[in-house]
DNA sequence: ATCCTATAGGACAATAAAATAGTGTTTAGA
DNA sequence: TCTAAACACTATTTTATTGTCCTATAGGAT
């Protein structure tokens, strides 16, 4: 019951990158660095957010990384999603129903509640608004 | 993200047992057998219910096991705890306070409020509300 | 007493997932 | 063309999860 490592990795590394002035480029290696993350690690989670559409990166000497979006633009959800994959609170709550017990489990009922409201919750949470918590 | 399989287990036992008129004893195996639980894997978890007090077991011919308190004064976050431990979102949010970055961390704040909001819909809810469900 | 049944609990196996390291390739700016 | 940086793999290490199995032990019932 917890987000990966990676996760909050990618996180941090989104936030910091929605931190510099005038959308520069920032190297994945800096990022890594000042946030504490292995970069050999970072770099597989840069790139599974630039698939998912969150940033851009560009090669060769002085390329480096950029948010694809305004950072208000962005939220928590995506990035978390575009890392774990959806949130899913128990395995009975997914989208093929593999629940193989009644249609009205009461069981099944309560965790998708929990889970919609958890997901609500990350979706109204951009990065505009926690970067204005930071000042 | 996720519930582990032996704490969806545990719910789903807690809550047959609830359904047990007179508060009979039932045979782990009986439960394993009707919840599609693996009997032995149940057997473990049961006992670590037990050791946190949500149930009674009696041993010997006829033995079995009863909830240790009325259904409605067992919370949903009291047995999915048993199980997996306290619910923590991100490693930042524990009691240790383990986070290396600042004291007024942006993103340590947003995973403590939607974890204080998913702990407290889990402990409001309790077993009898589940059966009512079911009915 | 002595069966018989059911919990108690430890050891261990098989996956699966997470976290990280490493290595070479490709791209593009200076 | 040299170099810095992303990209794309692969491999390794560690840890968690999901079980199984086997033996001990407690306690009713006869």
């Amino acid at each position: 019951m917890q987000i990966t490592r990676q996760a909050d990795y990618a996180v941090r590394a989104v936030l910091h990158l929605a931190q510099i002035k005038n959308g520069e480029r920032a190297a994945t290696s800096t990022v890594a660095k000042e946030q504490r993350i292995p970069p050999s690690f970072l770099a597989k989670i840069i790139s599974q957010l630039s698939i998912a559409g969150l940033l851009h990166t560009s090669r060769g000497a002085r390329g480096g990384v950029t948010l694809a979006r305004d950072p208000k633009d962005i939220t928590l959800l995506e990035v978390v999603e575009a890392i774990d994959g959806p949130i899913q609170l128990n395995e009975c709550v997914a989208e093929g129903g593999v629940c193989s017990f009644d249609d009205n489990c009461p069981i099944r009922d309560v965790w998708c509640e929990a889970q919609d409201e958890l997901v609500a919750r990350l979706k109204k949470t951009d990065f505009a608004q926690l970067m204005a918590q930071t000042a």
